[in-house]
DNA sequence: CTATTATTCGGAGCGATGTTCCGTTTTGTC
DNA sequence: GACAAAACGGAACATCGCTCCGAATAATAG
């Protein structure tokens, strides 16, 4: 396949000098400013910062989720590595899983809002989204795989669900000091480890049929 | 006390009836605004939707939170009591604990966005927090408390920590099928029920000192 | 019943933000 | 240097939260 369409790895003959030129000053400034602001900052600030118009901004990244993707693809790249290499240099498959989940956590936490961005109700940040699922799913996939394989962890979980949970619990970190989305990670992958011959899930979860329906 | 200020529990009979009355209409409005387009519907829609001017609707519920709390109260306050009884009539504390928090997952996941505004990052919900967190975390902790007394689960969870993640994983619930809160809350429910003398919780989750830092 | 007063109502208006659109400027090419 | 295509800039429009104050209305006094 060709160089990608937006986003800055490879800047693309074809295009106009101020073009790549804009793109690349456009995701300093985004970087930048995602890092004070979040990743919620008003696109004219980002647009001043880069000393552009917004019709540039638009034009480049037709979508905050685009800008977004293109800040942090790298990052994202470096997650998406370090799977199989884990796997290889980790004790055990449950550690490997482990070490991974750090180094995801560890990337949503330290970006302003992107944990809250990703996991946005509406539709607005489908592509984020998507490139993340693209990129990390099958790693999170094979790391899973391994770690059934090995007896490690209880099958049954699919990379989607831990993922998108962990994003979850990431969400908020820092407006209460109370709360570590470290912690409950943790207690989610006990419960991951348990073999299946201890207790069995239980009852669902869902309140019993008869007892009310006031909620 | 006398009765509470806004609200709508007792309208409080020195205020003009027209004043009760827009309340009342209010609050319905509200309550079916925020079941068709979720609780972040503009105010201009709940204001015409209940024939009223905007100034009507922030005379009576200064922030949304207030609008939201008062559509809702009477659900909190069913689910912070039905903490006790659940705890006499289940089989156990865990029990308990388990079924407790179902109600606290349905109410959650059928108003529409409502966890998304609970753990909203800026302070802008700052009253609904405090609201939920004031009503239900005793209960909460009542429960917990029964269960590690039980030896049911192990200790050291924080009610506040687990309300929080609990609320945090049924954010975006809908918006892929392949998604339910529902599961994860009973992996975390697992991983909460080993007792301390299986496996210790390990390596802190963060990454390795120095593992690298390009994330 | 009417006049007075205090309370409540209604919506125009302001500021912030996302997004589009088109006249102007810049760049690459011949 | 001239020309066309590409890119730029920011004005303009739409939406939304929130405030503010004259108008309307209910409670009360006479």
């Amino acid at each position: 396949m060709p160089s990608d369409s937006h986003a800055g790895e490879a800047p693309a003959r074809n295009k106009r000098a101020d073009a790549v030129r804009n793109q690349q000053t456009l995701l300093a400034a985004a970087a930048e400013v995602f890092a004070v602001s979040g990743v919620d900052a008003p696109i004219r600030q980002i647009a001043a910062k880069a000393g552009v118009g917004m019709g540039t901004i638009y034009r480049h990244f037709p979508t905050r989720a685009d800008l977004i993707t293109a800040v942090y693809r790298h990052q994202i790249q470096a997650c998406a590595e370090a799977g199989p290499s884990l796997l290889a240099s980790a004790g055990s498959a449950f550690e490997a899983l482990r070490q991974w989940i750090g180094l995801f956590v560890d990337f949503l936490v330290t970006k302003h809002g992107l944990a809250d961005a990703l996991q946005s109700d509406s539709s607005r940040f489908a592509v984020l989204h998507t490139y993340f699922l693209d990129r990390l799913e099958p790693v999170c996939a094979q790391i899973l795989d391994a770690a059934i394989d090995a007896g490690d962890i209880r099958p049954g979980i699919q990379p989607y669900e831990l993922m998108r949970g962990i994003g979850n619990l990431c969400i908020g970190r820092g407006s209460d000091p109370r709360y570590d989305p470290g912690r409950l990670i943790e207690l989610l992958l006990q419960g991951l480890q348990q073999t299946q011959d201890s207790k069995e899930p239980g009852t669902p979860l869902s309140p019993k049929p008869g007892t009310q329906s006031c909620l």
